[in-house]
DNA sequence: GTCTCTGCAAAGGTTTTGCAGTAAC
DNA sequence: GTTACTGCAAAACCTTTGCAGAGAC
């Protein structure tokens, strides 16, 4: 059925190697080093054929641009408001996953995505980049 | 500081009014049909205040648009894969609000976005309008 | 009277799509 | 040989922005 093309590869193997949540024209500009005549369209079109067959991650919670990450092990994202990094956590939410499924009642969970939002360590720690603008959003939305 | 516009109300009154989280693109469709001549631009800009002012919720993590939502009181989304439905639920997650907050060590949370993705109680039912193209994602990003 | 807000329209950014040619199988 | 995939370019979306005029206070 799919074939076992070039570009892809370099595509998955990219996203891959890189800590970093690409967007899509961010895998484009990194997968062009290696082949210079890819083409966005293509990057476009392999990025949601993998993120749908699962072999990737596509994380639409993010601000702005859509995102991909080539770590399928489970884990959190982290997106710092003060200085707009976005970290990994690992946290082991197994308790907390099966008391959501319980909740949930009839309604059959097969995913759960969860994002954090808040301050880092680095930016806790005196120097802050850039302070937000207003403190809204005190109470969490769980 | 902020004044006190008709089409601001307006667009609050329609967006409390639906439970459909709307995009911009149908709130401006809303609320048109009161104040006809309001503008696309005028509803982006007053959606945006409102969800920074903490009047109402944007939802960043779903697919496509962005959509929002006029409710504030605690609760997470649920996305039918199936019929693409998007349901609210009401489960109380303080336990593991506080489990994840504790996990997370140094990074300071003020935010949990959570977005539950899966099966609805009707689509279980026998009659799938639309049966997901591929059995991927089983297991949970927790 | 001041200053925020509006409508309009244009621009900006991201993502999708049509098509003819290319490459995988 | 067949058919999925590619590069290119245009189109389709969604969202933001500049500006002059209107409206809130």
């Amino acid at each position: 059925m799919n074939r076992n093309s070039h570009q892809r590869n370099v595509i998955l193997e990219e996203l891959r190697r890189v800590k970093t949540h690409p967007t899509a024209d961010e895998v484009y500009l990194m997968a062009r080093q290696r082949v210079p005549k890819i083409s966005l369209g293509t990057v476009y079109r392999n990025l949601e054929l993998m993120a749908e067959k699962g072999i990737i991650r596509r994380l639409d919670y993010v601000d702005g641009a859509r995102r991909y990450d080539g770590d399928l092990t489970p884990h959190q994202h982290f997106l710092c408001r003060d200085c707009g990094r976005l970290y990994d956590l690992f946290l082991d939410l197994h308790e907390s996953l099966e008391k959501v499924r319980s909740l949930a009642g009839s309604f059959q969970i097969s995913e759960i995505k969860v994002e954090l939002i808040g301050s880092c360590p680095q930016c806790q720690t005196g120097s802050k980049d850039s302070p937000s603008s207003s403190g809204c959003s005190t109470g969490a939305e769980f």
